[in-house]
DNA sequence: CACTCCCGCCAATTA
DNA sequence: TAATTGGCGGGAGTG
């Protein structure tokens, strides 16, 4: 086509049809130089009109190769032209002449025509989308970049996201070979399964753990070794080397490609915001997420998104949040990948063939040196394509890093847990975002705005005795016990987060696992184990997460079930410590695990309508005790600031600071609700905190959550449970009776608004001191009591308490038991209480002032699901309702 | 003005 | 050292 046109073309610039020639040909570079000149003097003329053709003339004078682009691009136009409509006519070409529209038109042709989205299309259309296997087909790079007029940057581009994908693979240099969407279904599968993983681990949650410790430790210490990885490597194939590979070549394009991936597969709504997916996609570390970055990730999910775009797998939409529209893609291609190929692949049967190979290893992961987890790719996710033949060629080389590389493999542990992070983080945002205003509709709510997230637990572990366990709830554990990694991880989320204040909920779930809670801090009590949370947990992610399919629930039951035993032993001993097990000792978990898992993208998803469907799905249930699990995951305090350090070490500060900030942000206070909630009821949840039955392993203990909590942070609430995104606090039953409790404006307050860094301290502290002293005391015992302040939830009633507290409690209810089921964490049964005073008791945050709080409260959670929300409004109800639906989606297979 | 995202500099890797 | 890859971000086009 292009010679086609170029003939057409040639008036005008026929010089620059034999550089092109030139460039399509390596070899011949050397003659491009004699043509090129000519071109430039040629084309000069062209362009005299457009500003811009002057200063392209004057770089191609600079730059060959330049030229050489130009030239190419000239000769696509026609196409693209043709496409468009825009091409003028031949005549006008060579007429062209004067007017300047004309060529202008040509030789620019819209941003459009040179988009890599269409380029990519030109490009996909050179090959097959099932190629015999037979025949592989290799793809030399300056060929194709020369055959469509573009320069090699742009295809790298384009071959590194379809390299993510496993469409291609790269041979050797300049070589890449075309396997074509045979294995897209695997690749996908494998993809979902990681993205999973991550949420869920069930399944490896053995190995997750390690991982995550692993992890964990490798971000704390750095140095450790790859043995360490080993366990990891399991999963992933033992090709990895180690560590070493890492560079940047893991980092982006290709990796970040299938991440996002991940995240349309995971979501149940399968749309992805783009600042969501960029705030999760960055991992970094800390914080420090400077809007720089994320600038620069949006414009690298553009580009990814062009060309996913073009292989039919997603679509641009918009999501209507409150704040406005944000751009988003939605996933469009296949979503059930059984078993391997399905849709996508269709025909060859080779590829059914391939199978086997890839699935395998999936994931590995790999620390860097740095502490940050890398993905590490793996040949082994590709042996089995196609590539194979390619690979003979370059087999020469099988350890070539870049074989590897196109490979690739996903994941690994470290996609994992980022992905967690990033999950962790657009709850987020999304809480923030939605935390600001109450939504309504449709819009997800992802929150651009504020990165931060934050996830703030602390743990206090009063007494110092072990018992802290974190995991309340089962799922919550099983995050957790991700969350160790979380924590590493966190840095993004968290990092983010805490760089910014708002988000304090983050942790949570998304599907169904739980996750840490992120900012919260526990509290132990000495005698006898009781633990608190603080800070907002939220409950967030539980409910939205879910990933839809079953396996979520699965897992989140699986979580639930395993987590609480297992998790919490296995993964850290830090964290959570069984009841029976004490905890590790040290310190423990502190750190540890703010996992947080990374709902959030699911939670963007939601779709609109919300304020139709009234109710969200029936599952409600399974919600909750998701979304109790986000919350414990996290434990760790860390304050920062100081107080809780002396309770325990806060490993991670950074953390903590950073929740503190979320938490003044948000803020909340927790107390604004001083409700007390009791579970078992129904009541509305919106009592701050909940009471968590124990399960099985914590059976023991209970848990209390505060819905509230932490404004900020938890705004997970939103949700839905109101309760979970709050702090819980375990306590022994038994020993409940005994203790009293205090909650509240502790936690709030630290969350809220303090200023400073105080937040940790604060929040760890006063959860001690000064909740339980100054505030309002909580009370617990083992009856439930109900508080009468229930009710009084100031905002929310009036609206309909009811209303929100039915589909809550239900919902909880629901959860609960099935929950308790499987796990502890229903609520309930003992009762417990909480009360927590009225706000005005807690004086401590002020700021918060409840009524502030509650509504500021709502909104945030609101849009997760905040409980509070829903009850104002209806419309709230409604979009809650997606996102409870969500929470139902994921109960409904927890309980399995 | 915000959203997109092209373009190409230049560093990291390879050959 | 040269070439290949590809991170990255300025800033332009589009709506």
């Amino acid at each position: 086509e292009n010679i086609f046109d170029r003939s057409r073309m040639a008036p005008k610039t026929p010089i620059k049809n034999e550089p092109i020639d030139l460039s399509k040909q390596k070899g011949c570079t050397p003659e491009r130089n004699p043509i090129t000149p000519v071109k430039i003097i040629d084309r000069p003329q062209p362009d005299p009109w457009t500003p811009t053709a002057n200063l392209k003339m004057l770089v191609s004078a600079a730059s060959p190769d330049m030229r050489d682009r130009e030239k190419k691009k000239e000769l696509f136009r026609p196409i693209e032209n043709s496409e468009q409509s825009d091409t003028p006519d031949s005549s006008q070409y060579d007429i062209v002449d004067d007017s300047t529209v004309d060529e202008f038109e040509k030789q620019r042709p819209s941003r459009k025509q040179k988009s890599l989205g269409l380029l990519c299309q030109k490009f996909l259309a050179r090959y097959p989308n099932y190629p015999l296997s037979t025949e592989k087909t290799t793809i030399s790079l300056d060929e194709v970049a020369s055959s469509l007029g573009v320069e090699r940057r742009r295809i790298y581009d384009i071959v590194n996201v379809l390299e993510s994908l496993h469409l291609v693979s790269r041979v050797a240099k300049n070589q890449y070979c075309w396997h074509g969407r045979h294995n897209l279904s695997q690749t996908l599968k494998m993809l979902q399964e990681e993205g999973e993983l991550q949420y869920g681990e069930l399944m490896t949650s053995q190995h997750k753990e390690q991982y995550l410790e692993y992890k964990f430790g490798e971000q704390k210490k750095e140095t450790i070794p790859d043995s360490q990885d080993r366990p990891l490597s399991e999963f992933s194939e033992p090709d990895c080397t180690s560590a070493s590979a890492n560079s940047r070549k893991d980092k982006s394009l290709r990796i970040m490609s299938q991440k996002f991936v991940m995240l349309f597969l995971v979501s149940k709504t399968k749309i992805v915001t783009l600042d969501v997916a960029a705030k999760i996609l960055i991992e970094e570390t800390q914080d420090t997420v400077d809007h720089s970055k994320f600038k620069t990730k949006v414009r690298r999910l553009y580009d990814i998104a062009n060309v996913l775009t073009s292989l039919g797998l997603i679509k641009k939409v918009h999501v209507t949040e409150e704040r406005g529209r944000k751009p988003a893609f939605k996933w469009i291609g296949p979503v059930e990948f059984t078993g391997k190929t399905d849709e996508l692949r269709g025909h060859s049967p080779t590829s059914d063939a391939l199978p086997g190979t890839q699935t395998g290893a999936c994931a590995q992961y790999q620390t860097s040196a740095t502490g940050k987890q890398r993905f590490t790719r793996h040949a082994s996710f590709n042996r089995a394509q196609p590539c194979e033949a390619a690979r003979r060629k370059v087999s020469s080389e099988p350890n070539s890093p870049r074989q590897e590389r196109q490979a690739c493999t996903v994941n690994s542990d470290e996609n994992c847990s980022k992905m967690i992070n990033l999950a962790a983080v657009c709850r987020q945002k999304i809480e923030e975002d939605t935390g600001n205003k109450a939504c309504d509709t449709e819009t997800i709510l992802n929150s651009s705005e504020n990165s931060n997230i934050t996830l703030p637990f602390s743990l206090l572990p009063v007494p110092g005795d072990t018992d802290f366990c974190v995991n309340p709830l089962p799922q919550a554990v099983f995050p957790v016990v991700h969350a160790d990694v979380p924590s590493f991880s966190l840095p993004v989320g968290i990092s983010s987060q805490a760089s910014h204040p708002s988000t304090p909920a983050a942790s949570k779930t998304e599907n169904g696992k739980p996750t840490l809670v992120p900012n919260q801090p526990f509290l132990c009590f000495p005698s006898s184990s009781l633990f608190m949370l603080c800070g907002g947990l939220q409950e967030n992610n539980l409910s939205e997460t879910l990933p839809a399919s079953g396996d979520v629930g699965h897992r989140s039951a699986e979580a639930q079930a395993a987590v609480p035993p297992t998790g919490c032993q296995k993964r850290s001993s830090r964290k959570c410590s069984s009841p029976s097990a004490p905890v590790d000792d040290e310190e423990p978990a502190a750190k540890k695990q703010t996992l947080e898992q990374s709902d959030l993208p699911l939670s963007l998803v939601v779709p609109k309508n919300p304020s139709e469907s009234p109710k969200p799905e029936p599952s409600p249930g399974s919600g909750c005790s998701s979304a109790v699990h986000l919350e414990t995951n996290c434990l760790d305090l860390a304050s920062p600031a100081a107080a809780e350090a002396a309770n325990k070490e806060s490993t991670k500060p950074l953390d903590c600071q950073e929740q503190e900030k979320q938490n003044k942000d948000t803020d909340e206070p927790a107390s604004g609700n001083e409700h007390i909630s009791k579970e078992n009821a129904n009541q509305p949840f919106q009592p701050q905190y909940l009471y968590v039955q124990p399960t099985a392993g914590l059976s023991s203990f209970n848990f209390l959550f505060s819905a509230n909590q932490a404004p900020g942070a938890i705004s997970l609430a939103a949700n839905q449970l109101p309760s979970l995104s709050v702090p819980c606090v375990m306590v022994p039953s038994a020993a409940l009776a005994s203790f009293p409790l205090v909650c509240s404006p502790s936690f709030t307050s630290p969350l809220s608004p303090v200023p400073d860094g105080s937040f940790s301290a604060a929040a760890s502290t006063s959860f001690s001191m000064s909740s339980l002293a100054s505030t309002t005391p909580v009370f617990i015992s083992t009856t439930a009591v109900v508080t009468p302040k229930v009710a009084p939830a100031p905002s929310v009633d009036p609206q309909q308490p009811a209303h929100p507290a039915l589909h809550l409690s239900p919902v909880l209810t629901r959860s609960c038991s099935a929950v308790k089921l499987d796990s502890p964490v229903c609520m309930g049964h003992p009762v417990t209480l909480l009360k927590l005073q009225q706000p005005s008791s807690a004086p401590l945050t002020p700021k918060s002032i409840r009524p502030a709080h509650h509504e500021a409260f709502f909104k945030t959670p609101g849009s997760l699901g905040d409980p509070v929300a829903w009850k104002k409004n209806e419309g709230n109800q409604t979009r809650n309702a997606s996102s409870v639906q969500r929470r139902l989606e994921i109960s409904s297979t927890s309980p399995d």
